[in-house]
Parts: structure tokens; C-alpha cells; sequence
DNA sequence: GTCTATATTGTGATAGAC
DNA sequence: GTCTATCACAATATAGAC
């Protein structure tokens, strides 16, 4: 049976995940995330060929977080409509607990302007992630595809604006703000 | 008469703009910009006695500019539900012209978490500016107040998240999406 | 007001011992 | 796999001459 201690690897993703959402990626030293997790430069180095390996790793780690805490958010809501609401209810709880730090991933692509491939595909694959979500519930209460997309494509620029405009004012109104507006988008459907 | 020359200030603070918003403000150095701008590092500390305090000229300075091409942009434009909908053309093609870098000072408080309150207000300052831009047009366009202010809301989220999805996707589809659903939105006033 | 030269601290990354 | 020691370079900011 394996030990269930938290490997080296693993306590310097943590440090760096804390370290790189609330302080920023680039204002987030090498040297800072090796002082904080208590290892060395080396054993960094040895794990995560290079910071932006380990920028790559922590994008993965909140997408997945996320979408893990959302899913369990959601556990007994069925409603697709309601699946929908509730997720701008989670969005808020869970910016709120980071402190109004905003999306990792859309701070990421403001960080790093000319970002790499790496960081390009992990940031598009949790907007995806992002998008079909959306897509699959419209599409479950709006038979016509069409309607059903161009739905969802606007409650996700809700859901990104509500993001981005509660990190600016650290307050949670902005989503509520959006959720309303959704509420009522699908008060509409027949 | 003044000299038409341009001040060494002025020199800078082009510098810094083009610079802040193309390669981010922590990934741009001081060194790079007095190289580019030809001027001794000592003249730059002169005319801005931090680089903070250059960050918030830069971000005057691109507030003001805005908003002067844009309402340049609607000079011939009377109707305010076309001039709301005339805003997501400008918007679009503002991005597009700056690379899809999207916006200055959203992309300030995701390299800045902890930012001082200089910088906070200058960022509050031009979303508020934003905020009443719309809100003075829904407000001529639908007589309800209440009404026109949840329309504001919207369309202002709308707006942003149609910035961020921009800059994400280094693509004019996001917006045009958020510009078609203000359309929606407006013609269902009475 | 603009310059050169420098101070101090921090950066990402690597070599080599164990 | 983890460590210590160190590399080469860049960061913001300042002192003092002119």
C-alpha cells in the first residue's frame, strides 16, 4: 500500500498555485515558491523543467478543481435551466473564497502576452470546457440547436464579464447582476 | 507661440503606452523603455518619480483616448440604441488595432493584485465612465429607469465579457456574438 | 532638466556533491 | 531525488556632475 504523504512534487504545485492566483505569475519568484514549500531550487527544477512547466501544471490544477467543485456544487440539481443559474451562484462563491483574485486563466493570458503554446492550449482547453458546458444544458432545454447556441454563447460572455467585473470590484454584484440577466434569458423560452 | 516639438514627458509616456499594453506592465522594464524612448533613466525618474506613478498616466492616458475615438466614431450617430450597438463596432475594431491585447486596465488588475490606490482609482474611474456611458443611453431609449438600468447592467456585461473573450481568442467573434445579443435585447423595447 | 555611473536586490536556471 | 552554492543577467531606484 502506498503512503498517502504528499510527494515533493505535489507540495511545490500547491505552493505554486496559491502563490501564482494571488500574487500573480510574474510577481511570483522562483525563490519565493521554494522558501514557502520548503525545498530546494533544484528539487523544483528537477520536478518542473522550467516555470512555465509549472505555470502549465497549475492552469491544469485549478481547471480541474473547478469543474470537480462545480460538479459537486450542482449533485442534485437536475434542472438543466436551474444547472445553468446555480453555476453563477458557485462562480461567486468560489471567486469569493479567492479573494476576488478572478479567472487563473484569463489573468494568465494578461501575465503572459505572448504566451506559449503550452500555456495557449491550456488556457483554450478550460474555455472550451467552459463553452460546451453551457452548450450541452441549452441545448437540453432549447430543442431548436440554433437558439440553443447562440444562447449559450451569450451566457457565457455573461458569465466572463460577471468574472472579470467582480475581480475589478472585488464585490460580488456583478454576477449577481448577470445572473438575474440569465434568469431572465431563459424565463423566455417557450 | 509653444514649440510643436514633443516634450521629453510626452516621449516617455508614448513609450511606456505602446509598450505597458503590448508586453505587459511587469514584463516591461524601465530599461527598455528609456532605450526606446532615447532618454537617460534619470530624465524618466524626473518627470515620474516611480514607475507606479508612470502606470497611472499610462492608464489616464488610455482611458482618454478611448473615449475620444469612440466618440469620434459615433459623431454622426443619433439614435442611442444604435449608438450602444455603433460602441461594440468600435470596441472590436479598437481591439483588432492593438492586437487583441485587449483592456488596458483590466489586464492592469490581473498583473496587480495587490495594486495601490492610485492605480485602483484610475481603473475605477474609467469602468464608472463606461458604466454611465450606457447607462445615459438606455436611459433615453427605454423611459422605465429601473428598466434602464438592469438593460445597462447587461449590455455593460456583455460588453466586457465580449473584451475578454477578444483577447482570449485573438478574435472580433466574441464581440460580434455580445453585439448581437444587445440587438435581441433592444428590440424588445416597446 | 538631462546626463553617467552605480547601488541593491531579485530573477530564472544550472553544476555537482551526496 | 534532494541538497548547497553559484551563475549571468535584469529589476527599480538614486547620487551627483553639468
Amino acid at each position: 500500500m502506498e503512503t498517502q504523504e504528499i510527494t515533493v512534487r505535489e507540495h511545490i504545485l500547491q505552493t505554486a498555485t496559491r502563490l501564482f492566483h494571488d500574487q500573480g505569475y510574474n510577481l511570483t519568484g522562483i525563490n519565493q515558491i521554494i522558501d514557502e514549500a520548503g525545498v530546494a531550487k533544484a528539487s523544483l527544477y528537477y520536478h518542473f523543467p522550467s516555470k512555465e512547466d509549472l505555470c502549465e501544471a497549475y492552469l491544469h490544477r485549478r481547471n480541474n478543481l473547478w469543474f470537480e467543485g462545480l460538479l459537486s456544487y450542482l449533485k442534485e440539481v437536475e434542472d438543466p435551466r436551474q444547472r445553468i443559474i446555480k453555476t453563477f451562484d458557485y462562480r461567486a462563491i468560489h471567486l469569493k473564497k479567492n479573494h476576488w483574485g478572478g479567472c487563473s486563466h484569463i489573468k494568465i493570458i494578461s501575465e503572459m502576452p505572448q504566451r506559449g503554446e503550452k500555456i495557449d492550449r491550456a488556457v483554450l482547453l478550460q474555455k472550451e470546457k467552459q463553452r460546451k458546458f453551457f452548450l450541452e444544458l441549452t441545448e437540453q432545454a432549447e430543442e431548436n440547436k440554433k437558439k440553443a447556441a447562440t444562447l449559450a454563447e451569450t451566457i457565457f460572455l455573461l458569465f466572463d464579464g460577471g468574472t472579470v467585473q467582480c475581480q475589478v470590484y472585488r464585490d460580488a454584484a456583478p454576477l449577481q447582476a448577470a445572473k438575474r440577466a440569465v434568469v431572465s434569458l431563459l424565463s423566455e423560452l417557450k
